[in-house]
DNA sequence: TTAATTTAAATTGCACGCAATTTAATTGCC
DNA sequence: GGCAATTAAATTGCGTGCAATTTAAATTAA
């Protein structure tokens, strides 16, 4: 049993892997290698990639539309979707409405490559080795991690 | 019901809010900001707070094995260590049995950084409001999963 | 033992993330 | 209408991550 002069609470609780933190930033790393070389075949980096997922979903949305939606800011997308630009996967274009406001379209090319992308979920699912429901269950989970920590600091 | 000509299940497999890999990316993303404020007052970037929590579990490591324990390469941690060092937290010394190898060992200033890292977990845990057994699950679970996916390309 | 191979860090180059600032357009308020 | 406040992107600067290469030391093989 601990004197009271030790911290031995403290021991455990700053312990590498009890972090949940360093949990989430070693398997978001890990996702990130799994991913890369099943991008290569469609010339994407792993955020670019998120970008072309929110865009088959919802074409022509706003820089800060994407931002929300990826939790990312324009110091990340700007230099980000002028990338994609340049390799023809769509275009920005200032609205009319508000000249404020870029818009982003998807070209053919981006949308062709969709059909590309199709078989990159089940090659993740199989690398997880775990079943489907429990893959659905810790997104969730994960998910609603990220909503609660991210409504903290408002 | 579908027709035969489309793709249903491609487009749920798509959909960015079913990723695991969003999932995790976002909330690591998400934790790294909640860290930011609790770091300040230690001076230290969030990978630097993983640094010295290898550190203060194990002194003196060589950067190859600190880089087995966080995932992280000498391209990484080379220059993360050289601004550590220049902070006074930590320095780093050829070692004398094999002299490709840098061990690092904490100064007394980063030793006596981990009093003042003791209050964090709690804040953490409080941000998440998130039962401690359940916080534990997920950890567990993500870790599994990290394992995994790393253990899949090899 | 020397030469070839392997291993460990460091270096280089590029793509994020993000804080902080700037520029430009719109909205609110009087 | 006119001016301040707000909003949207872009820009700047810095710290990661990581692939690819380089340098140097240690190990293995011939």
């Amino acid at each position: 049993m601990p004197s009271k002069r030790t911290l031995p609470a403290n021991d455990a609780a700053l312990r590498l892997d009890n972090q949940l933190c360093f949990a989430l930033y070693s398997a978001s790393l890990a996702m990130t290698k799994l991913y890369k070389p099943l991008l290569e075949a469609l010339q994407l980096t792993y955020p670019q990639y998120l970008v072309m997922l929110v865009l088959w979903e919802t074409d022509g949305m706003s820089v800060s539309a994407l931002g929300e939606r990826l939790f990312l800011d324009s110091g990340t997308l700007t230099p980000l979707l002028k990338r994609m630009e340049a390799s023809g996967l769509l275009h920005r274009q200032r609205s009319a409405q508000d000249e404020r406001k870029v818009e982003v379209f998807l070209s053919p090319e981006g949308r062709a490559l969709k059909a590309k992308a199709v078989s990159i979920p089940a090659c993740v699912v199989a690398a997880s080795a775990c079943p489907i429901p429990e893959l659905m269950s810790l997104t969730g989970q994960i998910r609603n991690l990220r909503d609660q920590i991210s409504a903290a600091h408002h």
